[in-house]
DNA sequence: ACAGTTGTAACAACTATTGTTACGATTAGA
DNA sequence: TCTAATCGTAACAATAGTTGTTACAACTGT
């Protein structure tokens, strides 16, 4: 797959705008999160926007406008982000359907949906332990 | 991403050569698999062809040729199909270094990485708990 | 020698990601 | 009321991965 850096992108973003803010300013621009991040700002405003309606982050418009929090960094699990920006799962079925005639065809769906429910799951749980507040400090600790 | 069926066709082909070994045949040819797959030869062709390399099937040339299994079902995990078709990591870092002279920008790299390699691991526990043995059982029990 | 199959190259269609330009919509402040 | 800054979004190109397809050389049991 052409590898995904957008959890990596989201987490870098919010992370951003929350030291920001913790240093005292009301809201942080696309610009200078992109500066940051060290592409488009176009690219920032696109993933802040899912992650606004996933009600992590928000907007003002307008003069003075700019990108704010809606919850704390220590109320944000990396589990979040990922179900904000991430659409479809992470293993998919068969193309076309199988052949229904075949004990294997007609069979393997429902048995890899098992086990992909599964994976899924342990990976979620993982991603859930995990805070903003949690990278803000090794990020800070690396410094 | 485009979602991701390969893991699932490859378990699909290696439990339907297991079974049709067991059932006192030596050797599936790629057509017989792709009917069951409901897809072209050459896709079986191609996927078994990574499955060698990773030692879990061999292939017999000439007349008579075909796919055979290089272990057992019971010898094969989930994770050891994963690793043999899925070449890169999940999640990516940034496409371009972010700004060093930033403090996110320069400890956000290490601080993911560490995630990452935490929520790879919890994908590939899991799927090394099921073995094609169990996929086929499934299979066979849903029929 | 023949027939059947593997192994692989080449190409098209489709989708997702990333970067970019452009421009209307919005709003605090002069 | 005007201005300047920024959001919100559409549109497009470049790149890359997946899937399906055709084509053909290489191989080997009969």
């Amino acid at each position: 797959m052409s590898a995904n850096s957008r959890l990596t992108i989201a987490a870098h973003t919010l992370t951003w705008i929350g030291l920001y803010q913790r240093r005292g300013h009301e809201v942080a621009t696309s610009e200078q999160i992109a500066a940051s991040v060290n592409t488009n700002p176009v690219v920032i405003r696109r993933l802040l926007g899912e992650l606004r309606k996933a009600g992590l982050a928000d907007a003002r418009r307008g003069a003075r406008a700019g990108w704010m929090l809606a919850r704390d960094l220590a109320a944000i699990t990396l589990l979040d982000v990922y179900r904000a920006i991430e659409p479809g799962p992470l293993f998919a079925l068969h193309p076309a359907t199988p052949d229904p005639e075949c004990v294997v065809g007609h069979g393997i769906g429902p048995a890899m949906t098992a086990v992909y429910d599964s994976v899924e799951s342990a990976l979620c749980r993982e991603l859930a332990k995990t805070t903003l507040e949690d990278v803000l400090r090794d990020v800070l600790k690396a410094g």
